[in-house]
DNA sequence: GATGAATGAGTATTCATTCAT
DNA sequence: GATGAATGAATACTCATTCAT
């Protein structure tokens, strides 16, 4: 927030778009430069996992084999970087949700998979995202928002699928499922990474327990709809 | 010329952890400084919450109404002050789990009542907390690490004693607890503070109703433990 | 009452000057305020001995057993208590030489004499002006100047009386010794301070063995004189 | 063609040590970043020469033409760069030494040649390192010390020889010499520069006087050998 | 295009000095 | 008068970003 905002990204923004995974990089780049970008992107992927998003530069791109100099020129600046994992991700949901949609005739067994299946997806990357910075530069950001909305359309038909089913309790809503996995998509912290491993899918059970329809149950206030979730 | 190491401090850690409670800064102080680390203490606070545990010493420092040496006088290092803003906020917890042990005969209701109101409590200030920073500087604190374990040793008992009632589920530990505890006090994203705490609240509600004994559910592995928890 | 003794520092220098030591806080002072002098003079004696003279004023304050505040009343700055140090010092010296003076009756022995006994005196003092700091202080200081000027001027008849009786080499002038003298106040450092009190007690007897009258040995330019050596 | 070689530090350190000199940054650097280190070493000592070694950073930056950030990244911290500096120095002093032992065959000329022209040498940077924080930081150097340790065996060979041709006075060793050395090259103040030059040229002929072989003058205590002065 | 050197603004921390208690 | 708390200017050091090679 501090500190140094480029104003370059908004004009390049514009020409992106074209379709649902994010065009530019895929398409216009040579080989090597194609590599490149991978291997920033993943050295980010797992520094950030590890020490958060807030790691020098030039550690990423020690860690990604190149100089900070290629890595500025794939990624005008950190935002752009936090940004392009954070979209990365993202789209791993998607491709998951859609996947299990088009599987799963039942929409609550296919809620329930997402849930579990998106917390190994996500147990090493999202991590990284817990933080002011990171928060900051993702919610104002309109790709990701896009994906976003892409996921919660999803996880709505799954929701109203499954109350209709009589399988999800009908006092919570989309939003409400959406905090549930973004809060568990934060990684545990424990003495190991199998416990860690272990709770998050136990959390994940416990909750999962807690969404059935269970009749004498009653959670205060209103059901949390997907546009509570919109950002300021 | 940069090192300087005060003899003083050594002295005072001596009859420190007298009682549960801080003892040090409770007593010793000036009335005149008493005030001011208080001041400082309640500015960390809210300033961690908004921005987290990293912001400038001096954006503190103005918050509190001192200077930056007032500050350091205080707490010769921000990680001094993280600590001290964390092991304020398990000490509220430990407060609020012994009345509540205090006060209630059902385990269950206890560990119930425990999980609802500590997420109100803590609602603003355990975010601060949720940084690589703040984390490696707290896993290693004796002082934190002994509230903790207190903490832990109290849930403990209600787990005990509302699985013997039968109203939690058997196959979770006082591990389990202290994981989702964790996870739910990570202050949770909204449109507004209003849906946060809604959020929040029907977050714990979704956990608890999870967590009441439900022949039939099956949670996977095996319960975890307040021992799995320890750090490295 | 206490408003009657108001003057500054200025003002008191005036009726200063009376007799060869200083004669303000000699006089002026109550017992215990003169006794937190002596008590603080010591301590910085012994600290700047040891680590400079640029210690934080404080860690004086604290080896002399009173309150920075305390310091501060009796030195108003920290170039006035290094004055007060380096002052004293010269005053041994001086006192030094005048007792020799009044002794010997042979210059050559009184100068040999001289040397040999202030180093043993200043070894561990002097090294404390050994800075930049120090001299910049020190050099443009009138007093300091006045009581180096009386040693010199003591020096000079030492030499002039050694020359004349064939025992000091003749091409060498007060300045030269000055210059010698000053260089091996300069602690040596060694393994263990009794190599460097050795080493310490051989320099001055090499230096007095090359100062012997020597014919056939000529040294380069001309002799350097007590006024070569006026600070800028 | 140096261009290609751009292999990190850990590759650089291997090689480095090879010979005499430093090796590392002589060669590794490319042209410009040699020029910068190189500048900014000279500015450090010239500054240090007249201000000592606790300047600002920024200060000898500045003089370098240089911004901070290049400083630190050639010096990672301040005594990194006292270092450096001192290093430069004391090879200077050995390619000296080694020089005057292939010319002179004397060795009592060879010990004169090397008082009389390293202190012409030292005269202006030595200074410098007359600082409690310059000693603290060499004193556990081990390249530094093994310099030192270099001029050392060099000296004692002067030493020995000297005394077996009977020019040496036979009560001295070479730590005597070393600290008499050491001490000379602790700069000299005076009126002018020319008076310090002139007292420093002095000082060494009659240090080289009195360190002739006189019978019948005796030095207190024993030789001073070059073990004596291994630091702690 | 890739590289890594240079820059300098941003921050943490220290310490001389002042002043309320 | 003594004390030690408060202040803030001075300085070390880091790291995002730019640019010469």
């Amino acid at each position: 927030m501090r500190g140094r905002l480029t104003m370059r990204e908004s004009g390049r923004a514009i020409q992106r778009k074209a379709n649902g995974m994010t065009a530019d990089p895929d398409t216009t780049l040579r080989a090597d430069a194609r590599r490149n970008r991978d291997q920033i992107l993943a050295a980010a992927r797992s520094i950030f996992a590890v020490s958060g998003p807030e790691v020098p530069m030039e550690e990423i791109a020690r860690a990604a084999g190149v100089g900070v100099g290629t890595l500025y020129r794939r990624f005008p600046d950190r935002d752009a970087l936090v940004r392009a994992v954070a979209m990365d991700n993202f789209e791993r949901v998607l491709v998951e949700a859609r996947a299990i949609a088009a599987e799963e005739t039942s929409s609550w067994r296919a809620l329930e998979r997402l849930l579990r299946q998106s917390i190994e997806l996500q147990l090493s990357v999202q991590l990284a995202m817990v933080s002011h910075r990171a928060l900051a530069i993702l919610k104002h950001d309109p790709e990701v928002r896009r994906l976003r909305d892409e996921i919660l359309v999803l996880m709505d038909e799954f929701v109203d699928g499954a109350q209709a089913e009589g399988k999800l309790r009908p006092d919570v809503g989309s939003g409400d499922i959406a905090i549930l996995f973004a809060t568990l998509l934060r990684q545990m912290r424990a003495k190991s990474p199998e416990v860690a491993q272990l709770a998050a899918r136990r959390c994940v059970g416990i909750m999962i327990d807690g969404l059935g329809a269970r009749p004498g149950s009653e959670l205060p206030g209103r059901p949390i709809t997907a546009g509570d979730l919109d950002p300021d």
